[in-house]
DNA sequence: TATTATATACAAACACGAATGTATGTAAAA
DNA sequence: TTTTACATACATTCGTGTTTGTATATAATA
């Protein structure tokens, strides 16, 4: 047997993004030869090759994979328009976006290889661009939402809109890379959404 | 001439780690072949394995030529007896970590190097755990230091030293990640100052 | 002090494995 | 019958670790 149906043919594709997965976790992007994920996935480098160029494009399949899917997830509720306080929108976005990366072991994975298994350099180098844009987007999209709250009154007095949200960025992105960091000592896990509060808490009026 | 004077032998050593330091910062730690380094420092593989017995003790050799200094300078202003407000002390001493980092490219580039230059798998994979340390002993540090403003009256009504730590952990981590990341884009280099004192403002009484 | 012996500080050459990209073969699906 | 979806085989490159060679600094000795 060799010749797959169109449906096999996708299996096997996505038996290759999964082990892709594994195994750059495991080894790193650089060492994570194409044979190995290959026989991770149960086939050969033929298999590998016939799906995507090369490692690269591997890389980037495997990780748009994800990566769409989580900013849905968190941009529903920042927008969700139950919530009338922006800056419950705003922790609950935070919060929501921590419970996946918490939860959901496939989402911890590439968010750990994208921050430490994976050189940004050469056909990497754009990486580093790609994990900057959103962090940007979600920079400008909290910093429309704090100012919102300061129109509504909902923001302490006192408190530069755009302050905070420079500020709330930094937190998250430092929360990201810390609980990714040290993952068994310090519990940090269990502390997180206590941290989101308490940072939240400080802002509001 | 092939042997040289002790002198000279410790001068091709910091030639060699230098080197490596370039290296290692343009083409990624894995990438980096020996060969690449040895030639860089103007030398031979020779050299390097004479120096050091492989790429890991090389590497490990270069950032503890930075990362001592770093933590002296930093200490320095945490503890400087003259500030009788703590939040000063952290302030100044968070201020001090990103002027170096700001003003010193070797500094800038070991930082660089840790963060999205190196895979942090087996040999490499105490990395990740030796940038933890420093990170929670920091935590320690400032948690010591919010407790005393707390005490002497200095720290806002109504909030927890422990939080207020975790708090200001989370976000100078963020702050390294998002200046190492994204440099040359939304100038965020000159504002890092003025989103420290915001920062810290939040939390004065 | 002069001579000798030895360790030093590399350069150069070698052997080996690993990874890549490509070329070819092939059986089944369309 | 022609693609498709791979498996297999091949050629080549690259990096590593080791070994060998060697001129010289340095210590030991006479």
């Amino acid at each position: 047997m060799v010749r797959k149906t169109k449906e096999e043919a996708e299996q096997t594709r996505r038996d290759i993004l999964d082990a892709a997965r594994r195994v750059f976790h495991e080894c790193g992007v650089v060492r994570s030869s194409l044979d190995k994920i290959a026989k991770a996935a149960g086939v050969t480098r033929g298999a590998v090759y016939w799906h995507f160029r090369d490692k690269a494009e591997l890389f980037f399949a495997m990780r748009d994979d994800v990566f769409a899917p989580m900013l849905g997830c968190t941009d529903a509720v920042l927008y969700d328009p139950a919530l009338t306080n922006p800056l419950d929108a705003i922790e609950g976005s935070i919060k929501e976006f921590f419970r996946v990366i918490g939860e959901c072991p496939n989402f911890r994975e590439v968010f750990e290889i994208m921050i430490s298994r994976c050189e940004y350099v050469d056909e990497f180098a754009s990486v580093e661009q790609e994990v900057g844009r959103p962090a940007l987007e979600f920079l400008q999209k909290i910093e429309r939402m704090y100012r919102l709250a300061a129109d509504k009154g909902y923001l302490r007095a006192g408190i530069d809109p755009a302050a905070a949200a420079h500020d709330t960025w930094a937190f998250t992105s430092g929360l990201l890379h810390l609980t990714l960091g040290c993952r068994k000592n310090s519990g940090l896990e269990r502390s997180i959404p206590a941290m989101i509060t308490a940072h939240m808490a400080l802002r509001r009026a």
